[in-house]
DNA sequence: CCCCGAAATGACAACGATGTCGAGGATGCG
DNA sequence: CGCATCCTCGACATCGTTGTCATTTCGGGG
């Protein structure tokens, strides 16, 4: 047998091009069946170990490594996690997924992700393009998708929206309004009277929450809201962040900024030392790099994405095991980590109205 | 539409389990054989549009979505980009990453992608997991894996290394040796002697390139190499660049540093932060969020994820034409950027060296 | 009015793997 | 020594889609 072996591998090598090895040559090969070979490499029990090991080392000849279409047709269950989010470059969702691919490998679980840039057109493009495969469970980060869509998508699979949620979808996300609020308040209490919003301007409630959260904050400290004073953009890049930065050369310029997202507060920062302003107080949403070895350090609320990437990554495998599980709302905690930049006085206390609590 | 949203989501819960559409049932709903339903959807010629319509009609009532493993199985071309790099978390990578989906996109691909943690065992099984599927192209950045591994591969479908390279397969690279040699060059021409070269101990040439150079400019300049100056450790993390940070509390401390990774670069400048040292002359490999609003900005060799992606997809897509192309080597051109933190002259000028060139 | 050819459609097999079930051989026990 | 039993292994059908090729249909020309 092995010089049927050493026959075959010359035959094999004699070929220019070889072909993929199918399991079907690894059978002939071996001399065994085809599906002896398809027990052996699937550990399943049943098979005498000099076969075994026979058929393993003709695997390893032949270089055998098993299709996964073919496989995951026959199967009916599958071991692929999607991941749908706005962009990987954004540092929140490369840390994100960067979780779930842990765990799924920890699993045994194959990724493939897919971004939507912020587009609803490609999000269903996409959508497709990820549903199209037998998927161990979905995460998304709906852009435009409905609750309708993603409800019908869970019939097949788990589905756990992020950031975002939708009415019957489990979701993992945390609480926009309830930590904006408390930013909004901790700048109030250091005599900040003029605070700014600066937020992008995305297609979903994310950052609307936020501001609703700051307005009720401002509202419950007596401070008048002044729309001026919030600043939206499609996107926080160069441009954006330099015109949001001419609010602080009015004459009645806020003395305090919340950024709604990291990305706008890189973009901030960025702007405010490229025009050579004075730094306001500032408190961001998400930490990001470096962030801390700034003069002052970024206070931030704390927006873990790890966390959130665990917590989504939990929830599909608990729905994998109970598919008709009541849909769950998780909310990650946050909490507020002064770093210096969210605790400093107003440089023009106009009317310091000192703590409000 | 919020109304719309409720009515459908009620319909799809009244369906306790709908089981998933297949071109089959869209063929009997219609009253079609499969294979019309077939050419309908791949937008074959000679369906008349009665037909069509009627087909596409009942595509969207039943949601059907073609199966991407049987049509993979039956078509023998794929349109799966694979990517394995060493972590989606690494800033670097999540930018190279995000073109090449962007580009991928644009081609109608998808994109499967798995990250090796530097870990060898793991980069084997994440590669057989990549290779399962039939992919239209792969995008490695290899650790442990060899040439002949990657010529197997190759044999398949079109294989690119990035990052670092393999002989007999194609590669986009920067050139290590030449871009350190000219970040070391600049630090001299500034007058420092004592330059030190922090690194991560990985297994794979490009930092040790990247030392090499530092080795040849500094004999180029008539400096002696003294290797207590050179900190290499497996990761950057806090521990670790606290502790190369050490280094800089020494009586003969070096006057100005070269850091490998952008990784190296962050850690160091936390740590030199965190520990209130003084800022020595720096010098990055690879750019990094906020770089530049760090008092002094800091200079770095620069090393563009997103045109390395732009040519490795580039690369893929022309090796996908012509399979039996000889393999290049494309490397990218870098430039080194000042911002300050490279240009500044030892803070001790123990025996100023003046311009060495 | 019939026949021909082109266009539209369908029947069938096959992609590569695995689930079901049955066949054959070795083993244990009376 | 014979029979029941277990264990190993193989034959065959099948997953959902598409390629090949045959068949039907329809309009037009003789």
């Amino acid at each position: 047998m092995t010089h049927d072996e050493l026959v075959a591998a010359a035959v094999a090598e004699a070929a220019p091009v070889r072909p993929r090895a199918r399991l079907i040559d690894v059978a002939i090969a071996a001399g065994v069946s085809p599906k002896t070979v398809s027990r052996v490499i699937n550990d399943e029990a049943g098979v005498l170990p000099v076969t075994r090991d026979k058929v393993m080392r003709t695997v390893r000849d032949l270089g055998f490594v098993p299709d996964r279409s073919a496989r995951e047709l026959k199967r009916q269950a599958a071991d692929t996690i999607g991941i749908l989010i706005d962009a990987i470059s954004d540092p929140f969702f490369a840390a994100f997924v960067s979780v779930v691919e842990e765990l799924a490998v920890a699993e045994g679980l194959s990724v493939i992700f897919a971004s939507t840039g912020y587009d609803a057109a490609r999000e269903r493009t996409q959508l497709e393009r990820l549903t199209g495969h037998r998927l161990a469970g979905l995460v998304v980060a709906p852009v435009a998708v409905g609750a309708a869509t993603l409800a019908g998508l869970r019939t097949r699979f788990p589905v756990v929206t992020v950031d975002r949620s939708r009415s019957g979808i489990d979701a993992v996300v945390i609480d926009d309004f309830g930590a904006a609020a408390e930013a909004t308040a901790a700048l109030l209490s250091h005599g900040h009277r003029r605070v700014a919003f600066m937020g992008e301007d995305v297609p979903y409630p994310t950052v609307s929450d936020r501001l609703a959260g700051y307005r009720s904050a401002l509202e419950a400290a007596g401070v008048p809201f002044d729309p001026s004073l919030v600043v939206t953009h499609e996107r926080f890049q160069a441009g954006e962040a330099a015109e949001a930065s001419r609010l602080l050369e009015r004459a009645d310029a806020p003395t305090a900024l919340l950024c709604a997202t990291s990305l706008a507060a890189i973009g901030t920062v960025q702007a405010i030392r490229a025009r050579g302003l004075r730094m306001p107080a500032l408190v961001s949403f998400g930490d990001f790099t470096l962030a801390e070895v700034l003069e002052p350090g970024i206070t931030y609320v704390d927006h873990d994405p790890r966390l959130m990437g665990a917590a989504a990554f939990r929830r599909l495998r608990e729905l994998a095991v109970h598919p008709e599980a009541e849909p769950t709302r998780t909310v990650v905690p946050t909490r507020l980590v002064p770093r210096g930049s969210g605790e400093v006085a107003p440089s023009f206390p106009l009317d310091p109205i000192g703590a409000t609590r």
